[in-house]
DNA sequence: GCAGTCATACGATAAGTGTCGTACTACGGT
DNA sequence: ACCGTAGTACGACACTTATCGTATGACTGC
């Protein structure tokens, strides 16, 4: 499906990325997205800053490649929402999205991992 | 180390399983135990069922020796309680750690497979 | 004690995943 | 027009996973 360049990219610009519509996005596959330390920090970083954030202001112990692969994942399965601005790509939590079709899910999860973080960041 | 029969089976029983304490249950391997259609459908069905079920209770369209595989995985990532009675194994959800652990993230993931389930399952 | 039932163990297999490095593309500024 | 920066694509690799089938072990009841 990468080859379909008229849905799926946007009319004029040529840097586009896909993103599943809501009706599309499933329950196994964002827990299985936020199922990874990485794309964890990633979302708890996305949902701190309320805003946007640039991929490369969020310090991950892992190679760009490895970034970029873990932001797509989070793309893919519905939990981001990315777009390019000038060089730069902003990435935002899907917050609206997933409210409104797991209500509770996210910010329990968010919740969550901020417990944990809390016990094991400071045994 | 399934030749070691000293320390992974209980005293005097001969079956036994191994569950992870409270304290070492993580958040990645719970959203990952979680993150499957089949895993979530025995969660689901365990959550219904309040007390404890048998594995045949539940139908899996898999093979007997593959829905072993999804229960210990549910065990060993802290999700699930099991322990044999007599012939039969039975299952329940470990909600009271997992509640004391990540409040609200068990019901928001259940909840959210319901709601998934009703879109899924009524179109 | 023997047979039946429930579940496990083990081996095999095919597919998926996280990670990397290198080569490449797109954009912005000089 | 050129260079630097931000990010992608692609191939490689080791590891994990979901699945199966068959063989094995544990308990119940006859």
């Amino acid at each position: 499906m990468p080859t379909d360049t008229t849905s799926a990219r946007a009319p004029s610009g040529p840097r586009s990325l896909e993103h599943p519509d809501r009706a599309d996005i499933r329950l196994a596959e964002v827990l299985h997205a936020l199922a990874d330390p990485m794309r964890l920090r990633i979302v708890r970083a996305l949902a701190a800053a309320e805003g946007e954030l640039n991929c490369a202001d969020i310090e991950l112990p892992v190679s760009k490649s490895t970034c970029t692969h873990h932001f797509r994942v989070l793309r893919e399965h519905g939990v981001i929402r990315q777009l390019y601005r000038g060089t730069a790509k902003m990435n935002g939590l899907r917050r609206e999205d997933l409210e409104e079709l797991f209500p509770g899910l996210i910010d329990g999860v968010l919740r969550a991992a901020d417990l944990q973080a809390g016990r094991l960041g400071e045994e």
